[in-house]
DNA sequence: ATTAGACAAACGAACGTTCGTTCGTCTGTC
DNA sequence: GACAGACGAACGAACGTTCGTTTGTCTAAT
């Protein structure tokens, strides 16, 4: 036996790559059959629709996300310490699940609304992390005070959620001095 | 005479909002034709076919941004009056062309090979007016001489691409309040 | 002033293809 | 012999596009 069966798993994983090159109506599923080496029909055997599949991956990404900022948060000291934690675990979440990460990122838009409406709360809620320890750091004395977290949270996920638009592993930055770079250029637009 | 006619500018107008709201394969020549008061076939008066249309308006995206970059690079003074002068074009740019400005960002990927090479040139030709805004201020000193030009710059058009994504005119910051917010976080993220 | 002709804009039917999805059948494994 | 995985034919709908035709407007010749 050379290949091993295909699971619900495989399939959703091979969504995740197909959506994130190619968008979700870029991506047919008989597009995704091939991916698997399936024809498309047979994909319904592990999934009820194409959407289910978009909804599957980006529910995936959501919860990356959130554990990885739940994680962050706990770390003891200062406001910066848990600020680095909260950009180490994204930039971790992107650059090892690259393909649910851009999916979560840019596909969302393609949601029933039921469910893009659950993304929207669940973006809220990671950036609310950020914004909370932008704002402890700020009333400690650690960044400038007249520093406004809302703003700042958006500016510093914009340089975080981007990084999937240009990052190549095996270029110039590898990843630690990727997110020393990011630290650095963050710390200093808050202090 | 109720209604004017409908030129090929109307279309590629029309166009660049639907390909901004659901993406390029998420909008078809029937709700193109609708989004007119025409049917889809009838779009064939004014264009080629629907990747023309995708070509048009990223194409006019690209001299939009590349105008802008081309008038703040002449302003006179310090590095940093340039880098503002960018930064304030780029915010108008984007701004005023929401719809054909998300569709040079987000729907580049949906051209054929060769006009999504020239895209990506045109891209660069861009990012390199900031990042020769960049090396200039740090070379004369009025920005950290430890900055990297390329990542720097990378970073704050992160920023500034990333505005299309949040920010609503007529809420909390109005657009002389967001050019100050981005000018200052990154302008302190530099020195 | 009237008319004929040219022209662009839009129609609406139709084309071949692809889409997401269903279903009955077959194949291999526990 | 049960059962999951995959097949392959088929479905109706939607896709991008073509084409012959109709409509309305502008111009030039009468």
């Amino acid at each position: 036996m050379v290949t091993t069966k295909n699971s619900r798993a495989d399939v959703i994983a091979a969504a995740g790559r197909l959506f994130s090159q190619k968008g979700y109506h870029g991506t047919s599923m008989r597009d995704l059959g091939r991916e698997l080496g399936l024809l498309g029909s047979s994909l319904y055997a592990h999934v009820d629709s194409k959407q289910d599949l978009l909804v599957e991956v980006v529910e995936a990404g959501g919860q990356l996300f959130q554990a990885s900022a739940d994680a962050a948060i706990q770390v003891e000291g200062s406001a910066e310490a848990r600020l680095r934690a909260l950009i180490d675990g994204h930039i971790e979440v992107v650059l090892e699940n690259v393909d649910v990460a851009r999916t979560f990122l840019n596909e969302a838009r393609d949601l029933d609304h039921e469910h893009r409406e659950k993304v929207l709360k669940a973006r809220d809620a990671y950036e609310s992390a950020f914004r909370a320890v932008i704002a402890e750091g700020r009333d400690d004395g650690s960044f400038r005070d007249d520093v406004d977290p809302k703003t700042a949270a958006i500016f510093i996920l914009s340089i975080l959620n981007a990084i999937e638009r240009w990052y190549r592993p095996g270029g110039r930055l590898d990843r630690a001095r990727l997110v020393d770079e990011v630290t650095a250029f963050v710390e200093s637009g808050l202090t």
